[in-house]
DNA sequence: CTGTTAGCGCATTCAC
DNA sequence: GTGAATGCGCTAACAG
């Protein structure tokens, strides 16, 4: 149980007042060659470690920084994710934290672009980036770098770009696991319905795209049988999918379904209001209507990918590296959780509790 | 984004000094009747909420807290739990508490009482217990009541007792999950073999029972037609497991194999070591040796029950509950984790890395 | 360039 | 009984 080493001792180890250890451990400047040396001779003797809540509370300095992220729905994915971030703020409440939510039509990739222009005309000092288009957000973050702001994403990465870090799952292995799952409760020979959404701007995401790969190796690996057939949906017109849906389950005799996305509800909601019990389901995110879905028995299997979490930590990330400038380690890939109707409560129970 | 309310508020407020509120939210006495309800009346209006870091910045005192658990050993369910408890203490590093950590021999009930025996004669302020004996936890628990001693309970809660707090996995559910996995993978017509652990004293884990209760109850619902078969086992006398299994896997012919401790590796390596790949096995825990058999494959499904996060809970309710003597929730049940090969890496790099 | 000082929110003296 | 003063570890402002 030996004492911390704080800044007083090491002030005192290297012969200099507590004020010049402090502008060192910040690079503030104004220090002589001779006490830095001094005083990093005793930095590398020591394992000083700063309390970052006492830090914050005598942190004058506020810290700007903008949340961008695709609209917020309620019990949605995007929800947790803003809640994990909040969360953080929460328990590091002494450090002053100004934080800006912006939200974007993430089916459409001008209400994105004018999103991040908005962006670049205030003044931040750093930003969270749940990205959905790649060029855009290419073109985006090199104007932040330009400026020097620092940035994290979360939920998934994007090619040439250079984040302090980045938090998500692997949606490539999330993909594969989940043509395991399903490849578990349907027999060799029956069909499997795939879906996937479309975009205005042509682009498919980036995750999505990433699940199927990881979905097609599993298949391909394990020499499965199954006829794959894809389901036709919109987004944009909603309206239309019912009638499509009709069609297409009256056309096709399926086994399950594996939905890339985070709306599997829409799929378990048609066919449990057209009783159709015998498809099994494998979907991604614990939102409000797929967590209803699996508890009614018509998804199986559900993949969580801790969006809290992400949140959470990609927030605390940036306060680390705002305050302290400490290298962070840039990858980082949340686990991806497997539920199912018997351990559904408890995992959101867990998540909303968990606070700190 | 109103400013935090803090004691010197609540002072000008009810128009008594910061001291006096003070004394009153600790109970400290030494207060007149009216300055009391001066200062009750705006607790009521605002909400006030400590700064539990800045709090123990300023407490002189120390904390005594004993942690009883069975035997840790590297890699194993309770290290991570110790470990958990270990990122509690950290992560509030300005609060003073001296953890003193007992350990007993888990599969002996003598360890366990002179264990408990020892602790009673500490002065200590508080205590968490991993049990293993229902009748040594009882009578162990009543006289820490007796002394005004508040602990709380790890890994699972024990009738008659009243803790604080619990924080466990709910045994049955797991149990329950385990026959689902495993009724997936293996066909309908082939045996299942159950392994459980003997211990002395003759009392079966209470988890374990659990367990086996929560695999019986899903069999049956079911109607599932796969034999059942207990495996020879014996944590005592280890030595006689090689032979004792040669001969039941000689005699059985099995599809899976469900171990309900875990202790399932002794098995997976048992069928690594002959063989013997076409044996599925659902299993418990995440311990190292565990890890290795799902990722060679002899493992299919893992459960596991965020041990760290049962410690790093228990402790940090205890905390909150001394500093504050806020009413915490008692009944924790933590998630259920349903783990696979692909899923595995992402999941115990995640708890190595989290640290709060 | 540097040491000293005040103050962040809170608990704890110690005079009054 | 009570308010004012002190200190926890750290940062910021200021005087030299």
């Amino acid at each position: 149980m030996q004492r911390k080493v704080r800044i007083k001792d090491i002030a005192v180890m290297a012969g200099v007042s507590a004020g010049t250890v402090d502008r060192i451990l910040h690079n503030r400047g104004n220090v002589s060659e001779s006490a830095l040396k001094a005083v990093e001779k005793v930095l590398k003797e020591v394992d000083y470690k700063p309390n970052i809540h006492i830090s914050g509370l005598s942190l004058k300095r506020q810290y700007k920084i903008v949340i961008i992220t695709p609209l917020v729905h309620e019990g949605g994915y995007w929800e947790s994710i803003v809640n994990g971030i909040r969360k953080t703020l929460k328990a590091y409440e002494n450090i002053k934290v100004n934080p800006i939510f912006h939200l974007y039509n993430q089916y459409d990739i001008y209400s994105c672009r004018s999103t991040f222009d908005a962006v670049l005309k205030e003044n931040v000092d750093a930003a969270i980036i749940g990205p959905t288009f790649k060029q855009e957000t290419q073109l985006f973050t090199k104007k932040l770098a330009e400026k020097g702001i620092p940035y994290v994403f979360v939920d998934s990465e994007i090619d040439d770009t250079a984040p302090i870090a980045f938090f998500s799952s692997n949606h490539y292995v999330c993909g594969y696991v989940m043509g395991k799952l399903i490849s578990h409760i349907i027999p060799p020979d029956e069909g499997i319905g795939i879906l996937q959404a479309l975009r205005v701007g042509g682009e498919s995401a980036n995750t999505t795209v990433l699940r199927k790969k990881g979905f097609g190796d599993y298949y391909r690996e394990n020499n499965m049988k199954n006829p794959i057939v894809q389901i036709p949906f919109s987004v944009l017109e909603p309206e239309k999918n019912d009638a499509l849906m009709h069609d297409f389950f009256h056309k096709n005799r399926l086994g399950g379904v594996v939905v890339l996305n985070s709306r599997g509800s829409v799929i378990a909601n048609f066919l449990a209001k057209n009783n159709i019990e015998s498809v099994k389901m494998v979907c991604v995110d614990p939102t409000l209507p797929n967590i209803d879905a699996l508890k009614n028995g018509f998804i199986d299997f559900l993949i969580g990918q801790r969006p809290e979490y992400q949140g959470f930590f990609a927030m605390r990330t940036l306060l680390e590296y705002l305050i302290f400038r400490n290298p962070v380690q840039k990858e980082n890939y949340l686990p991806l959780d497997i539920l199912t109707k018997e351990t559904i409560d408890y995992y959101t129970r867990f998540n909303d509790n968990f606070y700190l």
